[in-house]
RNA sequence: GGAGGUGUGGCCGAGUGGACAAUGGCAGCAGACUGUAAAUCUGCCGGGCUUCGCCCUACGGAGGUUCGAAUCCUCCCGCCUCCA
């Protein structure tokens, strides 16, 4: 089987109009490799591509949750290999696209099994963290899971709230759950392309996006979305743009500072992506700076690296 | 012309005699990341070094008081407000 083509890079860079353009050329498949465009009614603020350009190429894994429900890195993992599957039964290449690291890293290498967590669990920590603080969860963890704890920062609240639900939950520790079957021992061959933008260029595009959403009417679209009764509080709503455009709702904060704030997040957000990706396994980086220019470079270089079969 | 205020590191802004190369934020840079990941967290950020430390230059400018000054005094310069 050909390996699976993959389309990485930070936020704004064009990942899903390069994805679009390439599946259109080989008759391929996009799976979305977002832990945001999942959820229905969040489409603005998470850039989902619109229905206009999901028509002309089929979309898997997006708008497939409501807002409350849970995502995760192993939910998408198993869904994306679902999808792949298919698409490849139907003779199709499949194209994933996405920037959250994690979750292609799950897909491609595979997480260690962990038992999964237990939400009353999960529930009785949140509590604890919010009566007790985060110092005694803490020392519980260097108590029942040295190694990891040993790994966190200290204020690491949500990892070290995770590593204690598993040794809660599981009675091993997340260390030992890891080292049984560290990252890649399930791995999936793909080939990866990443796109980049020199710092000051994708700022500014990240400021003008952000302009445009707001004129493409996204807090309509927060406003909405909380009329229909979804809590503030979901994940989703903790997103960059959301959570900011919440709080101006509110009127805890100007529009003109959400803006701002919503711009500086993504800044940060794009930088960390850029970390990530950075030192990720043999990723082939173009330019985004003009896509179709690179769309001969990106065709040679998946057909060098095995994609001969789809791409001949 | 008179009265008062103010001048701090790229920016904003604390600091009113020693613990100050100077809180904090922004901007910038780097990094971590195993099921909430657009999340969560960490480091650097005047200059130079042999970088758990040392040296130099620094809080508008010049002098002064003091063992010691970003902090007190004098003069000068810039900016702001009010009165004329």
């Amino acid at each position: 089987m050909d390996p699976v083509l993959a389309i990485v890079g930070p936020t704004a860079t064009g990942k899903s109009a390069l994805a679009l353009a390439l599946a259109e050329r080989l008759g391929g498949e996009i799976v979305n490799a977002d832990a945001l465009q999942v959820y229905r009614g969040f489409d603005i603020g998470t850039a989902k591509p619109r229905l206009e350009e999901r028509a002309r190429v089929p979309h898997h894994l997006i708008d497939i949750l409501e807002p409350h429900e849970r995502y995760s890195a192993g939910e998408f993992a198993r869904r994306a290999r679902e999808a792949i599957t298919e698409i490849q039964e139907r003779g199709k290449a499949p194209i994933v696209v996405g920037g959250s690291g994690l979750y292609l890293r799950a897909l491609f290498e595979g997480l260690s099994p962990v038992p999964p967590g237990d939400p009353e669990v999960r529930r009785e920590l949140r509590e604890r963290l919010d009566s007790e603080g985060l110092a005694p969860l803490r020392e519980e963890l260097i108590a029942l899971d040295p190694v990891t704890a040993q790994r966190l920062g200290a204020g690491d609240t949500q990892r070290v709230l995770r590593a204690l639900e598993v040794a809660l939950v599981s009675g091993r520790p997340l260390s030992a759950w890891t080292a049984e079957q560290p990252f890649g021992t399930q791995g999936i061959a793909v080939v990866r392309i990443g796109l980049t933008l020199p710092r000051s260029i994708l700022y500014d595009r990240i400021a003008g996006r952000v302009t445009q959403m707001l004129e493409a009417g996204w807090l309509d679209e927060v406003a909405a979305l909380l009329r229909r009764g979804f809590s503030a509080t979901l994940p989703a709503f903790q997103a960059i743009g959301y959570r900011q455009l919440v709080r101006y709702l509110e009127g805890m904060l100007s529009l003109e500072l959400a803006v701002a704030d919503i711009e500086r997040e993504t800044r940060r957000f794009a930088k960390r992506q850029e970390t990530w990706f950075r030192k990720e396994p043999a990723v082939a980086w173009f330019s985004a700076q003009d896509l179709e220019r690179q769309m001969p470079g990106v065709l040679e270089h998946a057909k060098h690296r095995g994609l001969g079969r789809a791409y001949g």
